[in-house]
DNA sequence: CTCCCTGTTATACCATTTATATAACAGAGG
DNA sequence: CCTCTGTTATATAAATGGTATAACAGGGAG
């Protein structure tokens, strides 16, 4: 899976890597028990410093979704908490839907743009 | 309004400002026109720096929540850019939605947060 | 006109965060 | 034994977040 770095993203470094693997499981680019890229050569193939891939990991590890091997790497295994994940989720859309409301973004107009990311991320 | 703090949340202060002034309008509890407090009286209620108050202010500006006249204050004027409205919601969504989708949330209950906070913020 | 309120601007300071740069360590595998 | 893995420890530089003062300019109210 191809990782993008923006370095004029408001966005850390370390997030924008957490959000694109977490982005990579979602879409099945990555699958459960796949192993990541070790943090020397991800760090090596970005341009940026292990330690920075370092702590991306051991934030989706702390999520819930990779565990670390220390032989193997980091390794995609995703952890279902499924009444944390729903209230994370919850108070994720109540930030986006404030700002949407604000806006006069109607309900259905919300609606039919999660259907068009879930089509789009199970590749419909 | 009562708009509370978390000091000890990962987010910056003058991010919850926003967060709230902007969950404050979603539901009416801000009303087009009404003056928000002076970037003094709202430092001093809450207990924090001035300059942080108007960074929040100024940003809500930015973002077209509010428009700031230099006699009156900050007053809530929304500016509505569906367009823009729309990429950044469907952004937005695409985060918190990659990460419910690893986690097993499926469409439909994604759909009921929907609904869920949606009728919340209308005060059904 | 004078006082007081408003946001604005400038400066300085400090703590934390972000990112980088080296280096060394321990465990496991070939 | 060598090499790979993550881990840990420092050190440094830059940016961010927050505070603290102070002064400025515009407008309203007395």
């Amino acid at each position: 899976m191809m990782i993008e770095i923006d370095f004029n993203s408001d966005d850390a470094i370390y997030l924008q890597l957490c959000n694109q693997i977490i982005l990579g499981i979602a879409t099945s680019q990555f699958r459960e028990g796949e192993q990541l890229p070790s943090v020397r050569t991800l760090a090596e193939t970005i341009g940026i410093n292990m330690h920075t891939v370092n702590k991306a990991y051991s934030i989706l590890q702390q999520e819930g979704f990779v565990k670390i091997d220390r032989r193997k790497g980091a390794v995609i295994a995703v952890d279902i908490d499924k009444l944390q994940a729903l209230e994370e989720a919850r108070q994720g859309l109540e930030v986006v839907l404030a700002r949407a409301l604000c806006k006069n973004i109607s309900r259905n107009e919300i609606h039919n743009l999660i259907d068009q990311i879930y089509d789009d991320y199970s590749g419909i």
